[in-house]
DNA sequence: TCAAATAGTGAATCATTATTCATTTCTTGT
DNA sequence: ACAAGAAATGAATAATGATTCACTATTTGA
Protein backbone atom coordinates (compact mmCIF):
# COMPACT_ATOMS: atom_id res chain seq x y z
CA UNK A 1 0.00 0.00 0.00
CA UNK A 2 2.87 2.43 -0.53
CA UNK A 3 5.77 3.24 -3.01
CA UNK A 4 8.43 1.07 -2.59
CA UNK A 5 12.11 1.44 -4.66
CA UNK A 6 11.69 -0.59 -7.22
CA UNK A 7 14.42 -1.91 -10.06
CA UNK A 8 12.89 0.50 -12.82
CA UNK A 9 13.22 3.11 -10.30
CA UNK A 10 16.96 2.65 -9.02
CA UNK A 11 17.52 2.00 -12.92
CA UNK A 12 15.94 5.71 -13.38
CA UNK A 13 18.12 7.23 -10.87
CA UNK A 14 21.09 5.87 -12.08
CA UNK A 15 20.61 6.87 -15.54
CA UNK A 16 19.82 10.17 -14.32
CA UNK A 17 23.20 10.48 -12.68
CA UNK A 18 25.24 9.27 -15.01
CA UNK A 19 23.96 11.94 -17.17
CA UNK A 20 24.30 14.06 -14.45
CA UNK A 21 27.71 12.87 -14.34
CA UNK A 22 28.72 12.99 -17.66
CA UNK A 23 27.03 16.80 -18.71
CA UNK A 24 29.50 17.77 -15.72
CA UNK A 25 32.46 16.26 -17.57
CA UNK A 26 31.39 17.99 -20.50
CA UNK A 27 31.60 21.25 -18.88
CA UNK A 28 34.62 20.68 -17.14
CA UNK A 29 36.38 19.51 -20.25
CA UNK A 30 35.07 22.46 -21.84
CA UNK A 31 36.34 25.28 -19.61
CA UNK A 32 37.50 23.84 -16.14
CA UNK A 33 35.99 23.43 -12.74
CA UNK A 34 35.86 27.22 -11.98
CA UNK A 35 33.21 28.19 -15.22
CA UNK A 36 31.20 24.95 -14.67
CA UNK A 37 27.62 26.07 -13.15
CA UNK A 38 25.45 23.51 -11.53
CA UNK A 39 22.36 25.28 -13.10
CA UNK A 40 23.99 25.27 -16.46
CA UNK A 41 25.20 21.29 -16.10
CA UNK A 42 21.33 20.36 -14.64
CA UNK A 43 19.62 22.52 -18.10
CA UNK A 44 22.37 20.48 -20.43
CA UNK A 45 21.38 17.56 -17.73
CA UNK A 46 17.75 18.08 -18.10
CA UNK A 47 16.57 18.03 -14.92
CA UNK A 48 16.21 21.11 -12.29
CA UNK A 49 19.08 22.44 -10.11
CA UNK A 50 17.82 20.80 -7.15
CA UNK A 51 18.09 17.38 -8.83
CA UNK A 52 21.63 17.53 -8.54
CA UNK A 53 21.33 17.78 -4.79
CA UNK A 54 19.77 14.53 -4.45
CA UNK A 55 22.36 12.77 -6.34
CA UNK A 56 25.66 14.91 -4.56
CA UNK A 57 26.43 16.29 -1.17
CA UNK A 58 27.10 19.42 -2.69
CA UNK A 59 29.10 20.74 -5.83
CA UNK A 60 32.28 19.82 -4.51
CA UNK A 61 31.37 16.63 -4.13
CA UNK A 62 29.84 16.06 -7.62
CA UNK A 63 33.25 17.90 -8.99
CA UNK A 64 35.19 15.38 -6.75
CA UNK A 65 33.65 12.89 -8.44
CA UNK A 66 34.70 14.34 -12.25
CA UNK A 67 38.06 14.09 -11.12
CA UNK A 68 38.49 10.95 -9.95
CA UNK A 69 36.99 9.82 -13.06
CA UNK A 70 39.05 11.86 -15.30
CA UNK A 71 42.35 10.86 -13.47
CA UNK A 72 41.77 7.22 -13.50
CA UNK A 73 41.11 6.96 -17.34
CA UNK A 74 44.98 9.11 -17.58
CA UNK A 75 46.32 7.16 -15.04
CA UNK A 76 45.09 3.67 -16.63
CA UNK A 77 46.53 4.77 -20.35
CA UNK A 78 49.56 5.34 -18.73
CA UNK A 79 49.82 2.91 -16.73
CA UNK A 80 49.06 0.56 -19.81
CA UNK A 81 52.29 1.77 -22.15
CA UNK A 82 54.24 1.39 -18.72
CA UNK A 83 53.05 -2.08 -18.87
CA UNK A 84 54.34 -3.04 -21.99
CA UNK A 85 57.54 -4.77 -23.46
CA UNK A 86 60.93 -3.56 -23.89
CA UNK A 87 63.25 -2.02 -21.84
CA UNK A 88 62.29 0.92 -19.01
CA UNK A 89 63.44 3.31 -21.17
CA UNK A 90 61.34 2.43 -24.09
CA UNK A 91 58.30 1.82 -21.80
CA UNK A 92 58.95 5.58 -20.14
CA UNK A 93 58.71 6.84 -23.43
CA UNK A 94 55.55 5.17 -24.54
CA UNK A 95 54.07 6.30 -21.48
CA UNK A 96 55.37 9.89 -21.54
CA UNK A 97 54.08 9.90 -25.01
CA UNK A 98 50.71 8.79 -24.32
CA UNK A 99 50.50 11.62 -20.78
CA UNK A 100 51.65 14.30 -23.80
CA UNK A 101 49.46 13.29 -26.44
CA UNK A 102 46.45 13.16 -24.29
CA UNK A 103 46.69 16.06 -22.33
CA UNK A 104 47.37 17.58 -26.11
CA UNK A 105 44.17 16.53 -26.82
CA UNK A 106 42.05 17.70 -23.96
CA UNK A 107 44.27 20.51 -22.76
CA UNK A 108 41.43 22.27 -21.16
CA UNK A 109 41.15 19.06 -18.59
CA UNK A 110 44.61 18.78 -18.51
CA UNK A 111 44.54 22.10 -17.35
CA UNK A 112 41.99 21.46 -14.65
CA UNK A 113 43.45 18.24 -13.77
CA UNK A 114 47.39 19.47 -13.08
CA UNK A 115 46.99 23.00 -12.28
CA UNK A 116 43.75 24.59 -11.77
CA UNK A 117 42.74 25.68 -8.22
CA UNK A 118 40.36 23.99 -7.25
CA UNK A 119 38.27 23.45 -3.90
CA UNK A 120 39.81 21.28 -0.96
CA UNK A 121 37.86 18.07 -1.77
CA UNK A 122 38.80 18.10 -5.48
CA UNK A 123 42.51 19.08 -4.17
CA UNK A 124 42.35 16.13 -2.13
CA UNK A 125 41.72 13.75 -5.53
CA UNK A 126 44.41 15.56 -7.49
CA UNK A 127 46.91 14.64 -4.40
CA UNK A 128 45.68 11.51 -5.12
CA UNK A 129 46.28 11.65 -8.98
CA UNK A 130 49.82 13.22 -8.41
CA UNK A 131 50.63 10.43 -6.40
CA UNK A 132 49.55 7.73 -8.61
CA UNK A 133 51.18 9.24 -11.25
CA UNK A 134 54.51 9.60 -9.41
CA UNK A 135 54.39 6.19 -8.08
CA UNK A 136 54.16 5.08 -11.78
CA UNK A 137 56.81 6.38 -13.12
CA UNK A 138 58.67 5.97 -10.19
CA UNK A 139 58.39 2.59 -10.06
CA UNK A 140 59.52 2.53 -14.08
CA UNK A 141 62.57 4.73 -12.94
CA UNK A 142 63.49 2.45 -10.09
CA UNK A 143 63.51 -0.75 -12.46
CA UNK A 144 65.83 1.38 -15.47
CA UNK A 145 68.09 1.57 -12.52
CA UNK A 146 67.83 -1.67 -11.54
CA UNK A 147 68.37 -2.78 -15.12
CA UNK A 148 70.85 -0.22 -15.74
CA UNK A 149 69.80 1.27 -18.09
CA UNK A 150 69.19 5.13 -16.27
CA UNK A 151 71.89 6.25 -14.29
CA UNK A 152 71.26 6.06 -10.63
CA UNK A 153 69.22 9.03 -9.12
CA UNK A 154 65.98 10.27 -7.51
CA UNK A 155 63.50 8.78 -8.71
CA UNK A 156 60.24 10.21 -6.99
CA UNK A 157 61.96 13.53 -7.95
CA UNK A 158 62.41 13.05 -11.32
CA UNK A 159 58.93 11.95 -11.98
CA UNK A 160 58.05 15.53 -10.69
CA UNK A 161 60.36 17.00 -13.10
CA UNK A 162 59.02 14.57 -15.91
CA UNK A 163 55.52 15.66 -15.06
CA UNK A 164 56.60 19.13 -15.16
CA UNK A 165 58.35 19.84 -18.24
CA UNK A 166 55.36 18.29 -19.98
CA UNK A 167 52.76 19.66 -18.33
CA UNK A 168 54.65 23.22 -18.72
CA UNK A 169 55.22 22.49 -22.36
CA UNK A 170 51.42 22.19 -23.08
CA UNK A 171 49.70 24.37 -20.77
CA UNK A 172 51.59 27.22 -22.27
CA UNK A 173 51.07 27.06 -25.96
CA UNK A 174 47.49 25.36 -25.31
CA UNK A 175 46.41 27.72 -22.63
CA UNK A 176 42.58 29.20 -23.24
CA UNK A 177 43.88 32.01 -25.09
CA UNK A 178 45.69 30.48 -27.25
CA UNK A 179 43.18 27.14 -27.90
CA UNK A 180 40.97 29.70 -28.51
CA UNK A 181 41.59 31.78 -31.42
CA UNK A 182 42.39 28.26 -33.29
CA UNK A 183 40.49 26.72 -36.02
CA UNK A 184 37.50 24.15 -35.07
CA UNK A 185 38.93 20.51 -36.34
CA UNK A 186 41.75 19.77 -33.82
CA UNK A 187 43.92 18.30 -36.10
CA UNK A 188 47.74 20.04 -35.69
CA UNK A 189 50.47 17.92 -35.72
CA UNK A 190 51.97 17.45 -32.46
CA UNK A 191 54.60 15.08 -33.68
CA UNK A 192 58.10 18.04 -33.33
CA UNK A 193 56.63 19.17 -29.95
CA UNK A 194 55.95 16.18 -28.92
CA UNK A 195 59.47 15.02 -29.82
CA UNK A 196 61.04 17.64 -28.52
CA UNK A 197 59.84 17.41 -25.24
CA UNK A 198 60.41 13.92 -24.83
CA UNK A 199 64.23 14.21 -26.29
CA UNK A 200 64.43 16.62 -23.21
CA UNK A 201 62.61 14.42 -20.90
CA UNK A 202 64.75 11.05 -21.72
CA UNK A 203 67.92 13.02 -21.54
CA UNK A 204 67.53 14.79 -18.40
CA UNK A 205 66.53 10.76 -17.42
CA UNK A 206 69.53 8.85 -18.63
CA UNK A 207 71.72 11.82 -19.35
CA UNK A 208 72.37 9.93 -22.68
CA UNK A 209 72.23 12.61 -25.84
CA UNK A 210 69.49 10.88 -27.92
CA UNK B 1 41.78 81.11 -5.50
CA UNK B 2 41.32 77.12 -5.28
CA UNK B 3 42.78 74.41 -4.84
CA UNK B 4 45.87 73.18 -7.44
CA UNK B 5 47.69 69.76 -6.60
CA UNK B 6 51.05 70.61 -5.46
CA UNK B 7 53.88 68.64 -4.19
CA UNK B 8 53.16 68.12 -1.23
CA UNK B 9 49.97 66.52 -2.07
CA UNK B 10 51.47 64.85 -5.37
CA UNK B 11 53.88 62.94 -2.45
CA UNK B 12 51.32 62.03 -0.10
CA UNK B 13 49.31 60.45 -2.73
CA UNK B 14 52.58 58.80 -3.91
CA UNK B 15 52.82 57.53 -0.54
CA UNK B 16 49.93 56.33 -0.26
CA UNK B 17 49.51 54.67 -3.63
CA UNK B 18 52.74 52.83 -2.32
CA UNK B 19 51.21 51.24 1.02
CA UNK B 20 48.30 50.06 -1.65
CA UNK B 21 50.84 48.51 -3.85
CA UNK B 22 52.50 46.88 -1.07
CA UNK B 23 50.07 45.80 0.85
CA UNK B 24 48.31 44.35 -1.81
CA UNK B 25 51.93 42.60 -2.52
CA UNK B 26 52.00 40.96 0.84
CA UNK B 27 48.88 39.77 0.52
CA UNK B 28 49.40 38.21 -2.83
CA UNK B 29 52.79 36.76 -1.44
CA UNK B 30 50.62 35.01 1.66
CA UNK B 31 48.00 33.16 -0.06
CA UNK B 32 47.47 34.37 -3.89
CA UNK B 33 45.50 36.68 -6.24
CA UNK B 34 42.48 34.55 -5.40
CA UNK B 35 42.09 35.18 -1.96
CA UNK B 36 43.47 38.91 -1.38
CA UNK B 37 40.36 40.54 -1.10
CA UNK B 38 40.81 44.46 -1.87
CA UNK B 39 38.68 45.63 1.43
CA UNK B 40 41.80 43.52 3.17
CA UNK B 41 44.03 45.59 1.33
CA UNK B 42 42.17 48.58 2.19
CA UNK B 43 42.43 48.30 5.60
CA UNK B 44 45.99 46.83 5.57
CA UNK B 45 47.20 49.92 4.10
CA UNK B 46 45.00 52.74 6.10
CA UNK B 47 42.69 54.09 3.71
CA UNK B 48 39.28 53.06 2.75
CA UNK B 49 37.90 50.78 0.55
CA UNK B 50 37.17 53.53 -2.52
CA UNK B 51 40.46 54.77 -1.40
CA UNK B 52 41.82 52.13 -3.58
CA UNK B 53 39.36 53.08 -6.62
CA UNK B 54 41.35 57.01 -6.66
CA UNK B 55 44.68 54.78 -7.49
CA UNK B 56 43.65 51.94 -9.57
CA UNK B 57 40.55 51.40 -12.31
CA UNK B 58 39.98 47.91 -10.65
CA UNK B 59 41.18 45.15 -8.65
CA UNK B 60 42.38 43.83 -11.82
CA UNK B 61 44.69 46.69 -12.46
CA UNK B 62 45.81 46.84 -9.15
CA UNK B 63 46.60 43.08 -9.76
CA UNK B 64 48.59 43.30 -13.06
CA UNK B 65 50.66 46.29 -11.31
CA UNK B 66 51.41 43.83 -8.18
CA UNK B 67 51.85 40.84 -10.76
CA UNK B 68 54.18 43.18 -12.91
CA UNK B 69 56.36 44.04 -10.20
CA UNK B 70 56.93 40.72 -8.59
CA UNK B 71 57.87 39.30 -11.90
CA UNK B 72 60.15 42.16 -12.80
CA UNK B 73 62.18 41.23 -9.21
CA UNK B 74 62.13 37.35 -10.75
CA UNK B 75 63.49 38.04 -14.19
CA UNK B 76 66.02 40.14 -12.91
CA UNK B 77 67.54 37.98 -10.93
CA UNK B 78 67.53 35.50 -13.20
CA UNK B 79 69.19 37.87 -15.82
CA UNK B 80 71.66 38.95 -13.68
CA UNK B 81 72.68 35.05 -13.08
CA UNK B 82 72.92 34.52 -16.69
CA UNK B 83 74.92 38.00 -17.42
CA UNK B 84 78.05 36.12 -15.37
CA UNK B 85 81.21 34.62 -15.93
CA UNK B 86 81.68 31.40 -17.67
CA UNK B 87 80.07 28.98 -20.34
CA UNK B 88 76.39 28.66 -21.34
CA UNK B 89 75.79 25.54 -18.98
CA UNK B 90 77.34 27.34 -15.76
CA UNK B 91 75.47 30.17 -16.41
CA UNK B 92 72.40 28.79 -16.82
CA UNK B 93 72.68 26.42 -13.95
CA UNK B 94 73.47 29.20 -11.76
CA UNK B 95 70.18 31.08 -13.25
CA UNK B 96 68.39 27.72 -12.52
CA UNK B 97 69.48 27.52 -8.95
CA UNK B 98 68.51 31.04 -8.66
CA UNK B 99 64.98 30.32 -10.19
CA UNK B 100 64.98 27.14 -7.82
CA UNK B 101 65.70 29.18 -4.47
CA UNK B 102 63.87 31.80 -4.56
CA UNK B 103 60.71 29.97 -5.72
CA UNK B 104 61.03 27.81 -2.87
CA UNK B 105 61.75 30.96 -0.89
CA UNK B 106 58.48 31.89 -1.51
CA UNK B 107 56.53 29.29 -3.15
CA UNK B 108 52.86 30.86 -3.10
CA UNK B 109 53.74 33.90 -4.88
CA UNK B 110 55.86 31.57 -6.99
CA UNK B 111 52.79 29.61 -7.70
CA UNK B 112 50.83 32.59 -8.17
CA UNK B 113 53.40 33.63 -10.91
CA UNK B 114 53.75 30.22 -12.76
CA UNK B 115 50.22 28.69 -11.90
CA UNK B 116 47.39 30.60 -10.70
CA UNK B 117 44.31 31.46 -12.77
CA UNK B 118 44.45 35.36 -12.78
CA UNK B 119 41.83 37.91 -14.06
CA UNK B 120 42.63 38.42 -18.43
CA UNK B 121 44.72 41.75 -17.62
CA UNK B 122 46.87 39.59 -15.34
CA UNK B 123 47.06 37.02 -17.35
CA UNK B 124 48.54 39.35 -19.73
CA UNK B 125 51.43 40.46 -18.04
CA UNK B 126 51.90 36.19 -17.44
CA UNK B 127 52.42 35.89 -21.11
CA UNK B 128 55.02 38.97 -20.57
CA UNK B 129 56.75 36.98 -17.82
CA UNK B 130 56.90 33.87 -19.37
CA UNK B 131 58.14 35.79 -22.67
CA UNK B 132 60.56 37.13 -20.83
CA UNK B 133 62.16 33.55 -19.04
CA UNK B 134 61.84 31.87 -22.25
CA UNK B 135 63.84 34.66 -23.83
CA UNK B 136 66.18 34.74 -21.44
CA UNK B 137 66.75 30.74 -21.28
CA UNK B 138 65.99 30.86 -25.00
CA UNK B 139 69.38 33.16 -25.35
CA UNK B 140 71.61 31.36 -22.84
CA UNK B 141 70.42 27.91 -24.68
CA UNK B 142 71.37 29.20 -28.11
CA UNK B 143 74.68 30.97 -27.00
CA UNK B 144 75.67 27.81 -25.65
CA UNK B 145 74.71 25.76 -29.04
CA UNK B 146 77.15 28.10 -30.59
CA UNK B 147 79.85 27.97 -27.75
CA UNK B 148 79.19 23.76 -28.24
CA UNK B 149 78.88 23.30 -25.17
CA UNK B 150 75.14 22.74 -25.37
CA UNK B 151 73.84 20.32 -28.59
CA UNK B 152 71.62 21.24 -31.13
CA UNK B 153 67.92 21.45 -30.08
CA UNK B 154 65.02 23.99 -30.26
CA UNK B 155 66.37 25.87 -27.63
CA UNK B 156 62.62 28.01 -26.98
CA UNK B 157 61.24 24.26 -26.30
CA UNK B 158 63.85 23.78 -23.95
CA UNK B 159 63.43 26.47 -22.07
CA UNK B 160 59.80 25.77 -21.15
CA UNK B 161 60.90 22.01 -20.09
CA UNK B 162 63.52 23.97 -17.77
CA UNK B 163 60.74 26.31 -16.45
CA UNK B 164 58.42 23.48 -16.11
CA UNK B 165 60.34 21.19 -14.39
CA UNK B 166 61.46 23.32 -11.66
CA UNK B 167 57.95 24.87 -11.39
CA UNK B 168 56.23 21.58 -10.95
CA UNK B 169 59.00 20.07 -8.59
CA UNK B 170 58.19 23.11 -6.31
CA UNK B 171 54.31 23.54 -6.77
CA UNK B 172 53.94 20.16 -5.39
CA UNK B 173 56.11 19.53 -2.28
CA UNK B 174 55.38 23.24 -1.17
CA UNK B 175 51.89 24.05 -2.08
CA UNK B 176 50.10 25.58 0.62
CA UNK B 177 48.70 21.83 2.24
CA UNK B 178 52.56 21.55 2.87
CA UNK B 179 53.45 24.91 3.62
CA UNK B 180 50.99 25.74 6.04
CA UNK B 181 52.29 22.25 8.04
CA UNK B 182 54.98 23.37 8.79
CA UNK B 183 57.29 25.03 11.51
CA UNK B 184 57.50 28.89 11.32
CA UNK B 185 61.46 29.81 10.61
CA UNK B 186 61.87 28.80 7.00
CA UNK B 187 65.43 27.35 7.29
CA UNK B 188 65.43 24.09 5.34
CA UNK B 189 67.91 23.07 3.52
CA UNK B 190 66.89 23.02 0.04
CA UNK B 191 70.38 22.39 -1.48
CA UNK B 192 69.03 18.19 -2.21
CA UNK B 193 66.08 19.08 -4.32
CA UNK B 194 67.68 21.83 -6.11
CA UNK B 195 70.48 19.86 -7.06
CA UNK B 196 68.78 16.71 -8.19
CA UNK B 197 66.00 19.21 -10.11
CA UNK B 198 69.25 20.93 -11.51
CA UNK B 199 71.10 17.56 -12.30
CA UNK B 200 67.80 16.31 -14.32
CA UNK B 201 67.33 20.06 -15.92
CA UNK B 202 71.30 20.38 -17.12
CA UNK B 203 71.07 16.51 -18.56
CA UNK B 204 67.92 17.23 -20.14
CA UNK B 205 69.74 20.22 -21.95
CA UNK B 206 73.23 19.03 -22.61
CA UNK B 207 72.34 15.23 -22.86
CA UNK B 208 75.76 14.74 -20.77
CA UNK B 209 75.77 12.90 -17.36
CA UNK B 210 76.30 14.86 -14.46
C1' DT C 1 38.63 83.14 6.96
C1' DC C 2 36.52 81.86 2.47
C1' DA C 3 35.31 79.44 -1.72
C1' DA C 4 36.89 76.31 -5.13
C1' DA C 5 38.67 72.13 -6.02
C1' DT C 6 40.23 67.70 -4.97
C1' DA C 7 40.83 63.62 -1.83
C1' DG C 8 38.90 60.33 1.16
C1' DT C 9 35.17 57.69 3.07
C1' DG C 10 32.47 53.40 3.82
C1' DA C 11 27.70 51.96 3.88
C1' DA C 12 24.79 50.66 0.28
C1' DT C 13 24.35 48.49 -4.12
C1' DC C 14 24.90 45.12 -7.58
C1' DA C 15 26.17 40.87 -9.47
C1' DT C 16 27.01 36.27 -9.18
C1' DT C 17 26.05 31.58 -7.76
C1' DA C 18 25.57 27.66 -4.63
C1' DT C 19 22.04 25.85 -1.94
C1' DT C 20 17.44 25.23 0.12
C1' DC C 21 12.71 23.88 0.69
C1' DA C 22 7.68 24.35 0.06
C1' DT C 23 5.17 22.63 -3.57
C1' DT C 24 4.09 19.64 -7.38
C1' DT C 25 4.48 15.37 -9.90
C1' DC C 26 5.27 10.65 -10.18
C1' DT C 27 5.34 5.52 -8.41
C1' DT C 28 3.80 1.85 -6.08
C1' DG C 29 0.91 -1.86 -3.98
C1' DT C 30 -3.67 -2.67 -2.80
C1' DA D 1 -8.74 4.67 -8.29
C1' DC D 2 -6.40 5.64 -4.00
C1' DA D 3 -3.20 7.03 -0.43
C1' DA D 4 1.47 6.88 1.06
C1' DG D 5 5.84 7.86 0.01
C1' DA D 6 9.53 9.35 -2.86
C1' DA D 7 11.44 12.18 -6.43
C1' DA D 8 11.68 16.33 -8.95
C1' DT D 9 11.15 21.04 -9.32
C1' DG D 10 12.84 25.88 -9.57
C1' DA D 11 11.87 30.28 -7.44
C1' DA D 12 13.54 32.22 -3.36
C1' DT D 13 17.38 32.65 -0.25
C1' DA D 14 21.93 33.42 1.36
C1' DA D 15 26.56 34.38 1.05
C1' DT D 16 30.25 36.56 -0.94
C1' DG D 17 32.81 40.47 -2.56
C1' DA D 18 33.71 44.06 -6.12
C1' DT D 19 32.35 48.56 -7.06
C1' DT D 20 29.84 52.88 -6.55
C1' DC D 21 28.61 57.41 -5.04
C1' DA D 22 26.57 60.86 -2.00
C1' DC D 23 28.74 62.89 1.48
C1' DT D 24 32.57 64.72 4.50
C1' DA D 25 37.21 66.41 5.10
C1' DT D 26 41.22 68.54 3.52
C1' DT D 27 44.00 71.52 0.84
C1' DT D 28 44.95 75.63 -1.59
C1' DG D 29 45.55 80.53 -2.92
C1' DA D 30 43.57 84.84 -2.09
Amino acid sequence: MAYRETEKMRIRKAEARQRIVSCAYQCVAKSGFHSARVTTIAAMAGVATGTIYRHFESKEDLFAEIFRLATQREVDKVAEALSTQGDATVRLEAALRQFAERALRGPVMAWSLIAEPVDPKVEEERLAYRQAYAELFEKAISEGIEEGCIPDQDARQSSTCLVGAIAESLVGPLSPAQTNSRAEPRNDNYEPLVNSILRFCMQGLTGTRR
